[in-house]
Parts: C-alpha cells; sequence; structure tokens
DNA sequence: AAGTCTCCGAACCGTACGGTACGGTTCCCT
DNA sequence: AGGGAACCGTACCGTACGGTTCGGAGACTT
C-alpha cells in the first residue's frame, strides 16, 4: 500500500491540509479540467501534461486518484470567504440587509461553475468509496456555511428581530427560500433564466418571504 | 453507425417508448443494478449476466450504453404515478389537504432511491454527452410535476384559496419549502433525519408555510 | 566539486470495459 | 415438418486509463 500522502479520514474537518504552492497550482489545474469536462476530463496523464509535472509526483502527493479528487475538493473548500458579519446588527434594517447579502453569497458560491463540478463529481461517486468526497463535501462546505448560518440568525433572535424554535430549522426554511430547485437544475445542466441570474434581487426576495415567516 | 435503437433527440417527450415486457424486465434489473451500486456497478456485460439475456440483444434494443441509460430513465419516469386531483377543490380544507398529499407525494418520489440514483447518474453525466441524460430526466421528470403542481395551484386560486402572481414562482416556493436542502444532502450520500423521513409531516409544514406566503 | 534530493518526461504493464462476432437454441409462423 | 427470426452464452478485440518504474536534469547542501 502506498503511502497515502492526503487521507481525509484522518484528517479533522477544520485543520487546513496546507498544500504547498506548486500543489496548489496543480491543483488549480485540476478544478479547471473539471469544471470545463466533468470527471472523466480529470485523468492523471491529463493532468499531469496539463500542469506540466509528472504523474509520478501526483502520486506522491496524493496517493491516489481518490486522494487527488479529495484534495480537489479541499482546496476549492479553503477558497470559499464569506463576508464577515462586523457591526451587522446595529439596527434592524441594516441586519437584514445583512441576511440578503448572506444569501446572496451563497447563492453565489452555489451557482458557480466551480462549486457545480465539485458538487457534480462528489454526487457521482456517491455510491462507491464509501462515499468520501460526499462526506468531505458536506463537512467542509455545506456544514461550515451552515453553522454560520445559524450563528446570524440566533444573532438576530436575540436582539429581538426574528422569532423561531430551532436555528437549523429556520435556516433550512430560509435556504429553501433561495435555493428552490435551481441548485438541482442547474446541476443537471439545465441553464438559469435571467431573472434566477439577478443574485440579489432573489436573495431579498426570499429573505422578505422569510421574514413573513420568522420576522418578530 | 449502428442503427440508434432509442434515439430521445428524436422522439417527443410525452410519446411513451414503449418497450417490450422483456426489455421491462431487462430495464428493471439495470434499474436495480444502479441503485445499489451507481454507475460503475451498470456494465453491459454484468447487465447481461443479471437479466440472463445477451449483450447482443442489449444492443441490438437500445443501440449503445448511452441508449440504455437513458432507456432506463425514461422507463423509470414512466412508472411513476401521482395521485389523481378528482374532485380535491369541495372545500378550503380538503384543497389543504390535497396540496399536502401532493407535496408528500413529491417527497417520496424525490427521496426515493430509485430517484436518488437516477439523478447521481444524469448529474454525473452532465458534462458529457451533450447532456442527454440531464435532459430527459428534467423533461420526463421535474417539468411534468412542475405542469400539474402549477395546474393544481391555479385551480386553488381560480377557487379564491391561493393568491399569487405567478403559479411558477408559487410552486419554485412550495418546492423550496418542502425539499430544503435535504434533497442535495441525499444525492451527497447523507442519510435522511428522523424527523425528514416523517414525509407527511414535512409536508404538512411546508404547506402551513406557503399558506401563510400564498394563503388567500 | 561531489553528493543528494526533487521532480520531469516517457515508457511500460495490467485491467476493466465497450463493442462485435459467432455458434447453438428456442419459438413462432406457415 | 421445415424455415426463419429472435435470442442466449461466450469468446474475442481494441482502447483507455490507473498505477509503477526508470533515466536524467536541475537545484541545493556541505
Amino acid at each position: 500500500m502506498p503511502a497515502a500522502a492526503f487521507d481525509i479520514a484522518t484528517s479533522r474537518p477544520d485543520a487546513a491540509p496546507e498544500f504547498s504552492p506548486r500543489q496548489q497550482v496543480v491543483l488549480q489545474h485540476a478544478l479547471t479540467l473539471l469544471v470545463d469536462g466533468g470527471e472523466k476530463a480529470l485523468t492523471t496523464a491529463g493532468l499531469a501534461r496539463t500542469a506540466s509535472c509528472s504523474k509520478e509526483s501526483l502520486y506522491k502527493w496524493f496517493g491516489d486518484r481518490d486522494g487527488l479528487l479529495a484534495a480537489v475538493v479541499a482546496y476549492q473548500a479553503s477558497q470559499v470567504q464569506f463576508p464577515s458579519e462586523a457591526g451587522a446588527t446595529a439596527d434592524p434594517e441594516t441586519f437584514q440587509t445583512h441576511v440578503a447579502a448572506f444569501v446572496e453569497a451563497l447563492l453565489g458560491v452555489l451557482f458557480s461553475e466551480t462549486s457545480l463540478a465539485l458538487n457534480r463529481l462528489s454526487i457521482g461517486q456517491s455510491n462507491t468509496n464509501s462515499n468520501r468526497l460526499g462526506q468531505l463535501l458536506l463537512v467542509r462546505g455545506k456544514h461550515m456555511i451552515s453553522a454560520r448560518a445559524r450563528n446570524m440568525l440566533e444573532t438576530g433572535r436575540r436582539h429581538g428581530l426574528l422569532k423561531f424554535d430551532d436555528a437549523e430549522d429556520a435556516y433550512q426554511v430560509l435556504y429553501g427560500l433561495a435555493i428552490r430547485d435551481v441548485h438541482i437544475r442547474l446541476l443537471l445542466g439545465e441553464a438559469a433564466s435571467p431573472a434566477e441570474k439577478d443574485l440579489k434581487a432573489q436573495a431579498e426576495t426570499a429573505v422578505g418571504q422569510f421574514y413573513q415567516l420568522f420576522g418578530a
């Protein structure tokens, strides 16, 4: 058994894998291949050629192809950044716009071609390999975002701006109102309608409806 | 070029493909393989062995592997049936329970292992083959359901039970409230929580929130 | 300058799978 | 009964790709 250079099973979710600059360049190339070609376009030989590295280095760095895929997911997850929420609760109005900004950022991430490509990859592999990629994407992506969202909503409740029993439930509703079935349609390859591309408007509409349900 | 026995591009979406009984049995075997093994588990040799048919017949019936996958999707789509809506608008209360029943049926379909497997398959292939499978699933599955839902909501509006401008928008909200992010999490391989498995309760909650937003 | 480490490039191997060809069998039709 | 179509089972071929190995070139250390 070759030395597993990147083993998600033993690495803690919040520990940054710290890829070397050279490795990050290679992972970026892998991401590009993946975005415009799907999984089958990402072959070890193809990546080595594109990134001007040797297959030997790939196997040394990432263990095997699965390790490479996992590394790509982890790398991209580490790139996603959300706006901070400094001073977001100054008054009710700015809090609502802050929530809308959060939702808009969420839509921006989920609808980006990179995110879609990685979701497609993870979903395609979800009934093999004991599903490492799906878990990785959930833990490093969705659950992180969910935690931040719950935190934000709890803040709103503490300030008497929102009213709900369970923050997770409330976030789920906000997510549903914002995403609807657009995500799955995009994953299936349908193009977004012009209205759906106006993320700001979509976010504001969703937050408006959310306030109808959970506003204090 | 072999004769394409099943070409989705030239067949109208509402024309039933009419598979022979023998072919349906084979497609059912293919579906089973797909459900508990993912795409890579569905090989022509494996299917021929499982279904006790020859590879030659597979290629004769479905043209090539893509045609087989398309046939599986079309076959499963033809199997999905929704409850009729006879006398659903007798009075406001039964209409709401009818909507809830529709949503529950929708959840039942989307969260079934067969639907999940086919969605995973289509999504995994969505950036190859000019995306035939995704289109097929959308046209034969989602869009059909969406049309029925819009029809139902329009009926409610005509009877003064609901209030909205665009039926599609309203349906999207209903969908979002019902599905939230459960679908994508299931697609990624996460197991549903006990609460999420209570489809009836989930549907009623979603419809309740929907009425808060769109009830007359 | 010699030694060592890293990495590139290329050749190579094994395997899995899509697709084809062919002989033998069953079943229907006349 | 006889002929033909459909079909099963299997052997076979070509290819694509994951993974390994090896030679050699630069870079860094001492």
